[in-house]
DNA sequence: CCAAAAAGCTAATCGCTTTAGCTTCGAACG
DNA sequence: CGTTCGAAGCTAAAGCGATTAGCTTTTTGG
């Protein structure tokens, strides 16, 4: 009998997916040992318990939506670059609405998420570095960017928005409310 | 022995004590118990079950965060109605910072959200009556304020907001950008 | 006073996490 | 090759929280 050729990143993907298969409440232990087809204590061998998976998945989002928000302000600038950017976020929740909860609901107070939270601030701060803020207002800017795509982003993925406009239209106008906060050139 | 005198209200205030006492997470039907006094099954008697439970603080939350907003926007109007509401909203964040958790983390698509969900959408929709939006404009409308009042004040719950910048200031601002996209007389 | 419903309790079950300790695979090394 | 030893896995068992069943007792309305 070959051995299962488990990983910490394994069981992390494998968590992963329970989540985006059958929601954040979803993800246990057992489900993830079902998945991978291990005995709920062998994973022990890889994470630290369920509290540390959660962690770890949390950080596994961070660093996607900082990744794609990273390449597609590639190339771009100013107005441009933040649209880029505030489409690629909501982009990252559409593909994956239940991650979206993970990303949110943990600790954002453990340590493990400082790193990865700063890699997606200092995103942020390089795309409106090309306005002219000084110190404090780039805080200040990056915060109504955060409270903006985040807010949007958490209503809709948990299927706050029932109403039958699109969403599409409501994101536009959030996008446009956002640049003129920011120093016309 | 006197009985305990327990009601469906009275299980959901303890719950929303344990809430701020320690957190969303700590809400299990033990410690309801504990602080009601009472043995686990006999909360049965009062509410369906944690699920039941968690629902009704949610809900709770909701009306209490609808009947502040309701309250301040009286006898304000346009620009000033919409600054006060805002300041309201966040207001309850602040004074009870573990219970917004409870107002998000939860099955919005239970029904009995509908009802208190809607109270709120009504605050927002009256408000933004005096600006003359016709049907598909109001309701983008208050989808953006919703984002923006929900996105910060559940970062600023979370701890999110890391930096020394004052984040009242930050506030004034997504207020002010919020205005600016409200049509002017 | 009495009956019945409501409120509470104890006992028991179940699912999930976690710990302890054993077994076995497989790779590196003689 | 054969050995050994660490990592990866497993089973057993404990513990905690939710939930259900079924009994007891208080309250209350007639």
């Amino acid at each position: 009998m070959p051995r299962a050729g488990l990983s910490t990143t394994a069981v992390v993907d494998a968590a992963l997916a329970v989540v985006d298969e059958q929601g954040l409440e979803a993800l246990t232990l057992t489900a993830v040992a079902a998945r991978t087809g291990v005995a709920v204590p062998s994973l022990y061998k890889h994470v630290g318990g369920l509290g540390e998976l959660r962690v770890r998945v949390g950080v596994r989002v961070f660093e996607e939506t900082a990744e794609r928000m990273a390449a597609v302000a590639i190339g771009r600038s100013r107005d441009d670059a933040v649209a880029a950017l505030m489409h690629a976020y909501r982009g990252y929740v559409l593909d994956h609405p239940a991650r979206y909860a993970a990303m949110v609901a943990d600790p954002l107070h453990d340590p493990a998420y400082a790193a990865a939270g700063t890699k997606l601030l200092e995103v942020f701060f390089a795309v409106l570095g090309h306005y002219g803020l000084d110190g404090a207002d780039a805080v200040h800017a990056v915060r109504r960017l955060r409270a903006v795509v985040h807010g949007f982003a958490s209503i809709e993925a948990a299927g706050g928005f029932g109403l039958a406009e699109d969403t599409d239209v409501t994101y536009g106008q959030l996008i446009d409310m956002y640049l003129a906060s920011l120093p016309r050139s």
